[in-house]
Order: C-alpha cells, then sequence, then structure tokens
DNA sequence: GCGGTGCTTTCACGCTTTTTTCACGCCACG
DNA sequence: CGTGGCGTGAAAAAAGCGTGAAAGCACCGC
C-alpha cells in the first residue's frame, strides 16, 4: 500500500462533494440525506474512484470484517445509494457494476452507452 | 529480488492498459466491459504478447483443465474479446489467427495490409 | 409501558448477463 | 469436390444482480 501524503477532509467527485468529517454530502450544492452505511459506503466507492473494488473490499471497509457467502448487504445498499444520487443527479451514472467482478464508482453521462460492442 | 521476476500489477500492450488486481481494463483511458471469462483470456494471451499460443494452453490457463476434442469456447471467447478490441479501437487488431497452431497476440495496424515483420 | 419512526439485516423473486453448447457457413488446401 | 480448421449467431443453461418487502433493533415522545 502507498502511504498517502495526507488524507483529505472533503473529496470531489463529479457534482458531489462528500465532506468526511462532517458526514455530508452535496451534490451541486444541496445536501442529501444518506444514512450511516450508505455515507460510507459512497466513501469507500468514492475514494477510489475509477476502480473496480469487489464486494469483499466494499463490506470490509464499511461492515468491517469478511464478507460471508450469501450475503447482499452490500448489493441491497448499492441499490439505495444509487436510488439517492439518481434521484439528486438524473443525468449522472455514478455506479456501475461489472458482472463478475464489482463496482466501479465514476461519474459519466447517464444515457451514455459505455464502450459496448457494436449494437449494444 | 534477484531469483525470481516479479509478477507486476499492470500489464501494457499497445494502447491497452490491463489491471490484473482489479479486472480492469482500460483502451485509451476509457474503461472497457470484459466479462470475467473474457477478462481472463485476454490476460492470458497479453501476458504472451507477440508468441504464438495454442487453444490448449489457452484453456487450461483460463478455463482449468484440460480442453476437451470439440470444444470450442476459446474460439468463442476470443470471437467476443475482438469484437469489443475492435470497438474500442478499430484501428488496431491485436488477435491474429495462426491456423492449424493457434493465436498470437499483438498490436498490429488494423489495415488489412498483410505484411509480415520481414520480407514480403 | 406503548406505539411510532427510521435504519439495518435478511429473504425471496424475477430479470439480466454470462457461460456453454450447437450448428451453419466460409475458406484454404489437396 | 471433400475435408479440416475456423468465425460467429443463436439457443439453452447457469450465474449474477436489482430490489421490494418483511423482520429485527434502537431511539423517542407520550
Amino acid at each position: 500500500m502507498a502511504a498517502s501524503p495526507e488524507s483529505p477532509d472533503i473529496l470531489y467527485v463529479g457534482e458531489l462533494e462528500i465532506r468526511l468529517e462532517e458526514g455530508l454530502v452535496l451534490a451541486t450544492g444541496r445536501a442529501l440525506t444518506l444514512s450511516v452505511r450508505e455515507f460510507e459506503l459512497l466513501v469507500a466507492m468514492a475514494r477510489r474512484s475509477g476502480a473496480i473494488i469487489t464486494r469483499e473490499e466494499l463490506y470490509s471497509s464499511v461492515w468491517g470484517g469478511e464478507l460471508r457467502a450469501g450475503d447482499r448487504s452490500v448489493d441491497v445498499y448499492v441499490s439505495k445509494l444509487r436510488g439517492k444520487l439518481e434521484s439528486a443527479l438524473p443525468d449522472r451514472r455514478f455506479i456501475h457494476t461489472h458482472p463478475g467482478f464489482g463496482y466501479r464508482f465514476q461519474p459519466e453521462p447517464s444515457r451514455n452507452v459505455h464502450m459496448e460492442p457494436a449494437g449494444g
């Protein structure tokens, strides 16, 4: 693991501003109402924005401990978080599923087709 | 570390960046959406870029076990991978067929120039 | 104590994507 | 032509995922 030079107080990803100390998230200046789990999940993903993060990693960094087989907590909270992000920023897509791998957090236009094979 | 070559975290082949730990592939910076099999096939080929790899080798390193007679899995996934690479990088050709031998992974201009490096 | 409220965990159903398998057709070669 | 090798669309089977809702808890005002 690389030693990060400093831990910032605020993360900026797309039009999101995540205030770590306060537990507050602003979307284009407007506050989102997130629960503790939702907030920590968002932070865990935003910290590694652009990378694919496995459910195991997300679970251990948000819930602590090992993800047990069959535990769908991560999926459920990803779904909740998506709902809130989507209603705050309908034109953005932040959470991308990579089946078999995990999730990737990255702001992209919501209609955009990624880079699918032709016809997708 | 004299004895064994370290295994890198990231492979670079042409304009592809293959992040092994994450299961993520970037083509000129943009994320490709690959399935698990597609990704592992790409990795198996990229690791031996420039060499001809037989179907047996590819099968055993991606699927594990022996390739059964008549099993076309490798061909099918080579085709899928070609499709995605081609739509991401239309000007490149990565996967070359050597009939009777196997496949060779190497970035080349996609034009139908039929020239070998030596002679021609 | 009691019912109400909000968060978390768990369960289950159905849809989507991936993987496997099958089959048809093209191509090079003898 | 006949044959081996290969590309690839599509059906069938399997795995993965999204999500509504039930159930368990903690907290709060009455």
